[in-house]
DNA sequence: ATCAAGTCTGAAACTTGTTCTAGATTAGCG
DNA sequence: CGCTAATCTAGAACAAGTTTCAGACTTGAT
């Protein structure tokens, strides 16, 4: 009888995994963040990431299925991280619009602390191809739940959600000119302001 | 005394390159454009577009120095070619989001007939580093200049600019999200629907 | 026509992501 | 406790991007 099975995919819900594997898991993303912070992608070497979690390669990849697969639950981890650290101390702007600007200005505050980490895990995520999708898509919605956090929605129209989908694109888009150079943050600053007014339009009693 | 050096680096302005080097370019770039097609990024692989262009290793190396450079320089080229296309046949909208929204769809469509190719260069884009930068800028550049054509502006204002800049965030990343699988081709038209929007905004008289 | 400098070629070597294998270890079950 | 299926480990092997090198070829200048 199958006694664990397929611990990567979706960790959180399908196999259990035994506290064993929890700790390896724990510590090839602790590894992966560690490598990371130093040298950005390219730094993020399997053979260097296993070793330093204390596991064999094929284990490695039987939790990550590709250097990719890593990185992006790397974000997952990150992201959950950030998304209790910005529940704390909710956003104070009077629109939404401003409290989403301010929200996404302080996400990238935070990044900007550890430019390299940054680096891996968005090229890793704009990198993924098809067989990454689920996850990519979990971490896509994570950032929209944080989006409409601070929007103070709950039952957000269409509208809205088309908007934050925008605001999503913009955001990443924007924090990869940033990390290759092509823009400063000043500039990311103003891009997620301008993008940001599009929640106006969306508001009830807007005209179009 | 040098006779030809560093023909990679913006082949069209410093160092002119002799018939036959052009020719050599030429010939990569089509066998990277072809291979793209069938199967995207992963499909072009170094070794066959040497093969395929009847050039050695070492010179495809010489011309572009990584698989990134080639890929972004396939798109620079087909872009050109885009940008020649759209021009005979500018869109008939009304206002100025309208138009740009249907070049940019005009642009998706064209796109969507060579899947594989779109993946390769869009794949290369967003995961270049920044030894890539001067040749991803102006990639920017002429897109910029492409939605500012749609739109019809002279001298935009820095908002419109701002505008534009979203506008470019926005189809680069709903680019990603279809070709990685994540969005649909209608979702893709409403985002840059939506995100046009916002150039209504910045319009002379739009109140803010 | 000849020469020097620079380019192109072909092939091997190196790097890093990924796969594979044989044997040691672990987990749950009767 | 002992069994069995699954996991983990160490290490080799493979794939594709990138680098390197010696020698053949071009080019522009003398």
């Amino acid at each position: 009888m199958p006694v664990e099975t397929k611990p990567e995919a979706t960790a959180r819900t399908s196999p259990p995994l035994t506290e064993r594997q929890e700790a390896r898991r724990r510590r090839i993303l602790h590894a992966s963040a560690q490598l990371a912070s130093r040298g950005g992608f390219d730094a993020v070497q399997m053979r260097e990431v296993a070793e330093s979690s204390q596991v064999a390669l094929g284990t490695l990849y039987r939790y990550f299925p590709s250097k990719v697969h890593l990185l992006v639950a790397t974000m997952q981890d990150q992201l959950e991280h950030m998304h209790g650290t910005l529940r704390k101390k909710p956003p104070g702007g009077e629109t939404a619009a401003e409290r989403v600007a301010e929200t996404l200005m302080r996400a990238f505050r935070a990044l900007q602390r550890e430019p390299h980490l940054a680096d891996a895990m968005v090229r890793a995520l704009t990198f993924a191809d098809r067989s990454v999708s689920p996850e990519v898509d979990q971490v896509s919605r994570q950032t929209t739940v944080i989006i409409l956090d601070a929007m103070g929605l709950e039952h957000p129209t269409p509208e809205q959600l088309s908007a934050v989908r925008v605001i999503e694109h913009t955001w990443h888009s924007a924090l990869i000119t940033w990390l290759s150079g092509r823009a400063s943050i000043a500039q990311v600053k103003i891009d997620i302001e301008t993008v940001c007014r599009l929640i106006d339009l969306t508001e009830p009693g807007a005209d179009r």
